[in-house]
DNA sequence: TAACTATAGTTGTCTATACCAGATAAACCG
DNA sequence: CGGTTTATCTGGTATAGACAACTATAGTTA
């Protein structure tokens, strides 16, 4: 049995995290067994008891186990394929698909914000917000119409080669700035003139919208992304806690 | 300032976490500010710094606040207004929204599962499923078309009269099984002649499908719910997290 | 036999303390 | 004046121990 390392500056509680997290995948622990009491576990690793229980709830939080008061804590039941497409990109999104993502940018500017995008971004109406239209393709073939409007105030400099190279990409790694969270709206709606022309489909097909406001992590708004998708290429997958 | 109750049945983490929430929603707390220090916390109340950790923990898990090491506490910035259309029923969902639901049965039988649906609901191919029909109203307006899939084998004794009555509150109260998780797929298509009948609607106009698979406490799979939506009546909100 | 009662196991809550690591500003020094 | 050190804030990790509340079982009693 592996050992904990008591000196190493990885946290004790995420290296018993693992250590069970590994026991559950190779199924050494399956679904619906009890794990070994919190007062074992801190006794075989000459750990405290509230620091195994720091790494239970950690792993309750995320749903690989739960626990019944006077009973014992026990396996989650197999979670089912990981939907996951929570809060990610249409790039890492396709890749999770095993699909190879690109995309063509079309529109490129800066527009004073309507009054409805700016209660979404948290700014002034009329306040400078850059447009950004894109086409979104995996192999080649169109999936989605996808614009995406930024608070100019909020990222400054942003020019059409950085959004044609990743955006995201600067984002994170140059202004250094966290997406966390964000708020999900989506419905169904036939299509327009637009979107019947860049995602070459016809007038009676459906669309798949979805408006995405993001968040960073003090919780100020970041970005607002409307997508239209075409409804026979693509579905959400999204999971419910709670 | 109100105090803590040491004796009170409700945990001490617990109280305060109320008193702060309260403290933000009454905008005593504005977003961006720092919250007073755990030390500082911990001595006001006269209670230990690790229990205002566990309560600071629990809302930043929350979302409500967001640490930064060795800067302090923060509030988050306002959160938009509630998607929190997670994990709940079309009543729930339809009261939320400030409409009046209510729903006609059309359908209840015994089925074998198809081999998607066992797969599903984690049971054998050809085993025992409910399956309901209902049609979901709000206001008296058809909203959505709806089947439910349940396995009989964990819910037995399910009767078209329970499920005219209130189908969850069977479930939670008489069976004590509670729903915990699940996920969900949403699509856009266009209308069945099934549908169509249903929900009023012309043979061009979109539907919103979606389709959720819940999980009880263990994980165990409970019910699969396949609902057509009409697409001008109804928006999925979710939030991302993380 | 049936009902009650210890008892020992579990997780839940809480305490008091300690040290680490990141951030900040005051104090210091060249 | 400008850069560096130091002290002191902050949250992050970890400990050892205590008692409460809940569950299950074994044993006892009526």
């Amino acid at each position: 049995m592996g050992m904990i390392d008591k000196q190493s500056p990885v946290p004790i509680y995420h290296q018993l995290e693992e250590k069970i997290k590994k026991r559950i995948e190779t199924g050494e622990l399956m679904p619906g067994d009890a794990l070994p009491s919190e007062r074992e576990y801190a006794e075989q690793f000459e750990i405290s008891r509230m620091t195994v229980r720091q790494a239970i709830t950690n792993l309750v939080n995320e749903r690989f186990l739960h626990r019944v008061k006077g009973k014992g804590t026990f396996v989650m039941e197999k979670k089912m394929e990981q939907p996951l497409h929570g809060l990610t990109s249409f790039t890492e999104d396709m890749k999770a698909r095993g699909l190879q993502p690109s995309s063509s940018l079309i529109h490129f500017e800066i527009i004073p914000a309507s009054s409805d995008l700016a209660d979404k971004l948290g700014i002034n109406e009329h306040g400078p917000v850059y447009e950004i239209k894109r086409i979104r393709l995996a192999e080649g073939i169109p999936m989605a119409l996808e614009r995406t409007y930024i608070s100019a105030n909020l990222v400054q400099g942003l020019t059409e080669d950085i959004v044609k190279d990743s955006l995201y990409a600067y984002v994170e790694n140059v202004l250094n700035l966290k997406i966390e969270s964000g708020i999900q709206v989506i419905e169904a709606s036939t299509s327009n003139a637009e979107e019947r022309k860049y995602l070459e489909i016809a007038e009676a097909d459906p669309i798949l919208l979805m408006e995405r406001t993001s968040s960073l992590e003090d919780g100020t708004r970041f970005e607002v992304v409307k997508s239209s998708y075409r409804a026979d290429r693509y579905k959400f997958m999204i999971d419910l806690k709670r």
